[in-house]
DNA sequence: CTGTTAGCGCGTTCAC
DNA sequence: GTGAACGCGCTAACAG
C-alpha cells in the first residue's frame, strides 16, 4: 500500500491535479464545491504532499543546513537550539550535519547539500572563508561563522574573541591577578587562535609575562593542564581558560588539589555555557549569548534567500561582530564569601551583570 | 549564473545524459575515453549533482527526520550528538524538527516530512503510540522512542523509567533514608509519569509515605520545589528528582538554604546528563547512556529502512528497553569525605561504580 | 473557474 | 557501450 499522490487525489475528487494543486496550495481561486470534494478526498486518501517533489518545482526546499565541526558540549547545542527556534518562526526545516574535522569532509558535506536547502550556515573554525567559497556549491546563499578575521564582503557573523579575551585578562588584572595563565584551544582553530593573541597583547600591554599552556577545548584537556601546572610548581595567581568547558576542568582539578579558587586561582572562561553559574564556585566567563546569536545567524540567512529570491532587495554582506560580555562570578570574585553554600552575595551581583546583557540567571 | 545540470554536462562532454549518469553513480558500464571526458566536464562546470531531483527518482532521500519536543538542556543535544554520529557513518543526513509540545504540531511536523526523508525517529512524550500513529504519512519507517507503555508492534526504544526509579529509592533508602520526597516532571509527560509511579511504588513497598512536590523537568522548577519544602519546614532526609537538571535546581537551593548534601538530604536525579559529574556534591543519578542510545535508535531506523526496501528481511518490531543504571556519587554517598575540596575518596570511589557501566568519569 | 501540458533535474529501462 | 525516451510528484503557465 503505497502513499496516494496528487493524482489519486484528483481522480477521487473527479477533478484535475490541478485543481487540487490550488486547494492544497491557497493559490489560485477555486470554487467552493470543488474544494470541499477534493478536501474529502485528501482526508479519505490520508494523503500528504511530497515536498521533494514540489521543491523541484518550485526550487525552494524551505529547509536550511546548518554544517559545523562538532556537536559535543553546550555550545553548539545552544547555538543549534537558536537557530531551530528562528527556524520554526520562519515555517524552515533544519538539516544539521556536523563531524567535520578538516577541509575536505566539510567541502564534502556543503556540497552534498545542493538541492536539498535553500541555504545554509557554515561554522568552520579551521578554514578561512576564502577557502571555504570555493567549496560552495553554485550561488547557495550561505551565512559564515568561522571565527576567521572579518572577511570582507561575504555575510558572516563573528565573535570578538580577540576583544574578549583581552577584556577577560584585564579583569582579572584589576582583581589583583600578575602571573595570569593561559589554557589555548586546539592549533589551527581561529577562534582559539584570537582568544590567544588577545591573551598574549593584554599581558604584554600590561607589562605582565604571558604563559600558554595546552588545551584543545575539551574539558580533559583543561583539567590536565592544570595538573601539568600544579606539577611543574607553578605560582599562578590566576588561569585564563580558552573556553567554559575546559576552566570547568581546571576548576576541578584545583578542587583536587586542594587549590582554593578564586581564593588563590582566580579563573575565567570564555562563552557561557549554562553549565558555567552551575559549578561552585561559578565560573566568571565572557559571555556570548550563545542561542540568541544562532538565532540571528538564521535570521540572517533568511534574509539572504529572500534576497536572492527578489533581486530587489540587496544582499546583507556584512560581517557582524559579536562582542561577548563580561560576566563576573564566583570564580574571580576578589572577595568571595567565605561561606558560599549558606550566602548569596555571589548571585546578587552576578544578577545585576546578567541583566545588563539582556539575560536571567538560574 | 545558475548552477549546472546534468544536462550541461553532457553537452560539454558531447555524451548523453545517461553517460553522465552511469559515470557519477558507478552503475553501469563505461568506457575510459568518454569518463575522462564527463569527469573533465564535471570539473570545469564544478557540477554538483541536485540531491533533491535524484530523490525524486531514486525514492530515496539519504535522509532521516528526527522530531522532538525540545532541544534545550543536555539530553536532548547528547541524543542528538549520537544520531548525528551514527548518522555519519551511514552517510545519512539529518534533520530535526523540534519544539512540538502539544500532539497537533507534532503530527504536523511528521506529516511535513514526507518526501523529505527515509524514515523518522519520533520522540513524543506527550502521545501515546497509538495516536502518533495515526498521523505518520503512509508507511515511513518509524522509530519510536516516546517513552510510552510498551507498545506491541511497532518499532521503539524505551527507557525502564519505573525500574529506574525504583532503583533510585531503593538506592536512598539503603543509605538510610526514611522521608524521601520525589519532585516530579510534567503532568501528561509520560516518562515523567512512569518515574514517579516507580517511586510510589518502591516507597510503599518499603513501608514508607511518599511525597510529590511538583516540577516541570526545569532547573528553576527543581530549585523552586526544594525553597517550598524548605519553606514548609520539610524534614525530609533525601530527594528523587524527576531527572538531573531538577536535581541540579535542588542542590543549589539546598547550598544556598545551608543545608548539607549528603548528610542532611541525599539527592539522586535521573538520566546522567554530563553536568550531573561536574556539580559538587556529584549528582548521584539514573544512568542512560544517551549518546548511546541516540546512535542505536539510528541504526534501528536504518535497518527498519532497509527492510522495507528488500522485502526479504523482516522488519524489527521489538520494544527494546534501555535499563538505567545506578551511578553513585558524592550526593547519595553515605560517608562522604568532609573536604570534597581536597580529597579525591569520592572520585575513587565514583570511578569504580562508573567504569562497571562502561564509562569514564571526568 | 477549470483542465491540459510542459517542465523541475535526475535515474533508468529499453532499443540501437 | 551508448543514447533517446519515460517517469518520479508536483507547480505553473497556458488554453478553454
Amino acid at each position: 500500500m503505497k502513499a496516494a499522490t496528487i493524482r489519486d487525489v484528483a481522480a477521487r475528487a473527479q477533478v484535475s491535479v490541478a485543481s487540487v494543486s490550488r486547494v492544497l496550495t491557497g493559490a489560485g481561486a477555486v470554487t467552493e464545491p470543488t474544494r470541499q470534494r477534493v478536501l474529502e478526498a485528501v482526508a479519505a486518501l490520508a494523503y500528504v504532499p511530497h515536498s521533494g517533489a514540489r521543491s523541484l518545482s518550485t526550487s525552494r526546499t524551505d529547509t536550511v543546513g546548518v554544517v559545523l565541526p562538532d556537536l559535543f558540549g553546550e555550545f553548539f547545542s545552544e547555538l543549534i537550539r537558536g537557530m531551530d527556534l528562528a527556524a520554526r518562526t520562519h515555517g524552515l526545516h533544519l538539516i544539521v550535519s556536523s563531524s567535520h574535522d578538516d577541509a575536505d569532509e566539510a567541502s564534502a558535506a556543503i556540497r552534498s547539500m545542493r538541492g536539498r536547502v535553500d541555504g545554509m550556515i557554515v561554522l568552520s573554525p579551521h578554514l578561512d572563508a576564502a577557502n571555504l567559497a570555493a567549496s560552495l556549491a553554485g550561488s547557495l546563499p550561505v551565512l559564515l561563522m568561522n571565527g576567521g578575521a572579518t572577511d570582507a564582503g561575504r555575510p558572516s557573523i563573528v565573535v570578538d574573541n580577540h576583544g574578549g579575551a583581552v577584556a577577560a585578562v584585564e579583569h582579572l588584572i584589576a582583581g589583583g591577578a600578575r602571573d595570569i595563565a593561559h589554557i589555548c584551544g586546539p592549533t589551527g582553530n581561529l577562534e582559539a587562535e584570537a582568544r590567544m593573541a588577545g591573551y598574549v597583547q593584554a599581558m604584554a600591554a600590561a607589562g605582565l609575562k604571558a604563559r600558554v599552556v595546552d588545551g584543545d577545548f575539551s574539558q580533559s584537556s583543561g583539567h590536565a593542564a592544570v595538573r601539568a601546572m600544579l606539577a611543574e610548581g607553578s605560582h599562578s595567581d590566576a588561569i585564563f581558560a580558552g573556553n567554559d568547558v575546559m576552566a570547568v576542568g581546571a576548576l576541578l582539578a584545583l578542587q583536587e588539589a586542594g587549590v582554593r579558587c578564586p581564593e588563590d586561582v582566580a579563573v575565567v572562561g570564555f562563552d557561557d555555557v549554562p553549565i558555567a553559574q552551575l559549578v561552585r564556585p561559578s565560573l566568571s566567563t565572557m559571555r556570548i549569548n550563545i542561542a540568541e546569536t544562532g538565532r540571528r545567524a538564521l535570521d540572517r540567512l533568511v534574509d539572504l534567500i529572500r534576497a536572492k529570491d527578489d533581486e530587489a532587495l540587496p544582499a546583507d554582506v556584512a560581517c557582524e561582530i559579536v562582542r561577548p560580555v563580561l560576566v563576573a562570578r564566583d570564580s574571580s570574585r576578589a572577595n568571595p564569601s567565605i561561606n558560599t553554600q549558606a550566602s548569596d552575595d555571589g548571585r546578587t551581583a552576578v544578577k545585576s551583570t546578567i541583566s545588563s546583557g539582556g539575560h536571567q540567571d538560574v
